[in-house]
DNA sequence: ATCCAGGTACCCA
DNA sequence: TGGGTACATGGA
């Protein structure tokens, strides 16, 4: 067991937030300790009094995966700064009560195979059945670690994994999809490498020519393996916020045509600036909250 | 039982 | 380019 200091380098970080806000799958509490796979290890990590214990895992590495270098203040000062642009002196009363209730939340540097492999399967489905999936798919394909705790699959044994073996993981019609994807990554082990160097508009388009990869899943895995914070998942609980909250507050003659995904991401760079990916995290962690105040 | 969920591919005008 | 629909599964 090892011991982090948080409070004296003044470091924002919530970890309970960060873990349960829906960007990650593979991680469990209990007890106030998280456990989960990361990259091959079982990472266990609690929050304690402005400490982090920690097991199986680095500081650099706790620090990597959680981004904790990022200044986080100024990440929420700049959305609020882009926010005032917009709105001169009237005051967003719902990004602050959002960005109040999320205190802490930081976006997590994901591996890129894991989180398009995690974002594949969580299409059209809710949360506790894409965990479920995950957990299927690792159990099946990935490599044993301590106590029922597994490896997420490599993009080779999914290549060669059949498509009923797929099938009994729960994956439904996205069976084909991973193996498609997976097959190509495969025989492409640097596709995902490459994407560290090109712009968030170039990596997008990329990720958009795999199997089973449209916007939503691009601008996840953008977003959370690869940290380009102008990227903007378009969920339907985003879809609801923004349309009728922001949206329509702002362009309220606009009521009638359904909005495009394009739309939306293009209304989020504008109003939240370039951390917007920042935003909408803490928007989709507060969502059961602000849909009882969408009319 | 019915609706819905961190959507995408495909078809059609 | 944009709109409609099928797709598998499980949670609420």
């Amino acid at each position: 067991m090892k011991k982090m200091i948080l409070l004296e380098n003044n470091i924002p970080f919530n970890l309970d937030a960060t873990l349960s806000c829906g960007q990650v799958f593979q991680w469990i509490c209990q007890d106030r300790w998280w456990t989960g796979v990361v990259r091959s290890q079982v990472w266990s990590v609690k929050q304690e009094n402005g400490y982090l214990l920690y097991d199986g895992t680095t500081e650099e590495e706790l620090i990597r995966y959680f981004n904790l270098d990022l200044d986080l203040l100024n990440v929420i000062h700049s959305i609020d700064d882009s926010i005032k642009q917009i709105r001169g002196c009237e005051v967003d009363h719902i990004f602050e009560m959002v960005s109040k209730s999320n205190i802490g939340l930081r976006i997590i540097k994901q591996d890129p195979w894991e989180c398009l492999l995690s974002y594949i399967c969580s299409q059209n489905s809710n949360i506790p059945t894409i965990t479920k999936r995950i957990k299927l798919l690792s159990a099946r394909y990935g490599s044993s670690l301590q106590s029922e705790w597994y490896t997420y699959p490599t993009p080779s044994t999914l290549a060669c994994s059949t498509f009923q073996e797929l099938k009994e993981c729960s994956t439904g019609y996205r069976a084909s999809y991973l193996q498609s994807t997976a097959y190509f990554i495969n025989n492409h082990p640097d596709f995902l490498k490459r994407l560290e160097n090109l712009s968030t508009q170039e990596a997008r388009k990329c990720l958009l020519s795999l199997p089973g990869v449209g916007p939503k899943v691009a601008d996840c895995v953008l977003l959370f393996a690869y940290n380009l914070y102008d990227s903007v998942p378009v969920d339907v609980w985003i879809r609801k916020i923004i349309t009728s909250i922001y949206f329509h507050y702002l362009k309220s003659d606009e009521n009638g045509p359904k909005l495009s995904y394009d739309k939306i991401v293009e209304f989020c760079r504008d109003y939240f600036g370039k951390y917007c990916g920042y935003a909408q995290q803490y928007l989709f962690s507060s969502r059961n909250e602000l849909s009882s105040i969408i009319p």
